[in-house]
DNA sequence: CTGTTTTGTATAATATAATGTACAAATATG
DNA sequence: CATATTTGTACATTATATTATACAAAACAG
């Protein structure tokens, strides 16, 4: 055991940075949380917690891409991740 | 009005994608679906939920990836995807 | 500076994701 | 074929994401 040193990004990372993503797309059309909240159909707080790394559902952080026609290009990247081959396993 | 020919993808074809994935993930590491959530402390019906495009949390995907070491990568992808400035103004 | 807008935070109520369980359907294995 | 394993599904319960609201703190504009 003890796989030594990796794993060093954990899924709370991974979260706040998706957050992190969705207020610079949410910031560079120079909306306000209760903007985008409003066209979205969900709670400022939602997306607050969204954009504040808390634990969301899917739907929201999907709905927020695809306001901002992010959506077609990340749907796109999980389908190559799909397809892919191991590439781990050419080294 | 009416932007046309856009957005054919939704966020429920989002949802079936990121399932899609983790199905892909565990099934090239020859894993049940109960052997998975064991793993990860989940139960088999959120992971069941997960790969037949529910709408999940956050946690509950990132764990997965995090499982098959994707993790990184996919934080990689959100980081670029944060810093990048908007490409589509270069048309 | 004062007033305005935006954002962070807390509380309580509601909606729903996660869980545990059981059983049926589907897949694999002998 | 029979049988074991895995997966899909339904139900009730629990945990928690979402919501609405109110208010304080920050950021912004005059």
């Amino acid at each position: 055991m003890n796989e030594i040193f990796f794993d060093s990004v954990k899924p709370s990372d991974a979260k706040l940075q998706m957050g992190a993503w969705c207020k610079s797309l949410r910031q560079r059309k120079g909306l306000s949380q209760e903007e985008l909240s409003a066209k979205l159909n969900l709670s400022r707080v939602t997306i607050h917690h969204l954009e504040s790394g808390r634990n969301s559902t899917l739907e929201t952080f999907l709905k927020v891409l695809n306001h901002f026609q992010e959506l077609e290009s990340f749907y796109t990247y999980l389908a190559e991740k799909t397809a892919e081959k191991d590439v781990k396993s050419l080294y």
